[in-house]
DNA sequence: CAACCGCTATATCGAACCGATATAACGAAC
DNA sequence: GTTCGTTATATCGGTTCGATATAGCGGTTG
């Protein structure tokens, strides 16, 4: 999760931690700590997937190493990985353009699926406890499911966008090596 | 955070960690953990604010207790604790109903203007960066500004519907201590 | 009826992450 | 020239996550 938002990152160009968080808050992916930052930079560089250059003391600069961009790819690219957490689903999302365009489409119709669910287990939920549950709670309920229609409508027009761009699924990418 | 909800719930009767997990994952808050649950309940014990019935084994029953109650209301009405969180916002909003009506729009009030900077700073980091970042980057940021907007709109019709229940101020509390 | 399956239920472990805090050097203002 | 905000690295304790272990309970099916 943060690994990957730290490769992706260091994918373009060398940065120093503090940047590196700046960065990733720019982003709004969540307001990430400088306690997450360092040790996971630290656990990077362990695995060998990144390189750090000038010494202790101040403004160490981080560069991913080429099995470090191997293991982002893989990252990435790992269908099974978690489309359910909102926040991973958007770093990756902001990586989109390191994968190929169905691998692409398969995240994006997986990530609808599961709002899908989401959306119809609330609303059976509101209908079975609509007059349990208080005013607020209901609201609550309700606006989480407008905000999910509103999330599957904008994945509608990702895909859509998608596909008008590659017709027929991989045929952007004729030189592969 | 999870206290907080923990003790809410328990506000309604006493349960079992099991169901007050599966609760807590109806609400859609989060999808919280046992690892988390039940550590939760310890500390919870430890500290006095709940009890523990049905002793080493299985279906342990949970109960909140006075100290617990008075515990639950100072944390669940601190106005200084965080309303940049949105599930700590909306765990609060799930519990709106053991506030008073002026504390309430406060805590609306003040959500409403986190968001709106928000709002403000993505707006200007889309304008900043708008020909470095890729178009899904950019497409994630929009989406982003719209579901904030849209959240807004939504607090703003919670915050109407609260002072036309109590139009001037706090006059529905004449008797406070 | 026993063997098996899925659900309820409690619990722990290691790793990750958060928020607060410490430290220090730098540049600019006053 | 000292005070202040920013850049920068780092650690600490506590919380949370995800995976996993364990076991009883109820149903069903061969």
């Amino acid at each position: 999760m943060l690994d990957m938002a730290i490769l992706g990152l260091l994918r373009e160009g060398p940065m120093h931690g503090y940047e590196l968080r700046q960065r990733l808050v720019d982003l709004g992916f969540w307001r990430i700590s400088f306690g997450s930052v360092y040790p996971a930079l630290r656990r990077l560089d362990r695995s060998g997937w990144i390189e750090v250059s000038g010494g202790s003391g101040r403004r160490k600069e981080y560069r991913v190493t080429a099995e470090g961009k191997e293991h982002f790819q893989q990252i990435l690219e790992d269908e099974a990985s978690e489309v359910e957490n909102t926040t991973a689903f958007r770093v990756r999302l902001a990586f989109f353009r390191y994968m190929e365009p169905s691998v692409r489409i398969g995240f994006l119709e997986r990530r609808k699926s599961v709002l899908r669910e989401r959306i119809a287990t609330a609303r059976g939920s509101l209908r079975k406890t609509a007059d349990r549950v208080d005013r607020y709670t209901q609201s609550l309920m309700e606006h989480g499911v407008r905000v999910a229609e509103a999330d599957v409508a904008w994945l509608d027009e990702l895909i859509a966008s998608e596909r008008s761009d590659a017709p027929r699924g991989n045929d952007e990418t004729p030189d592969e090596k």
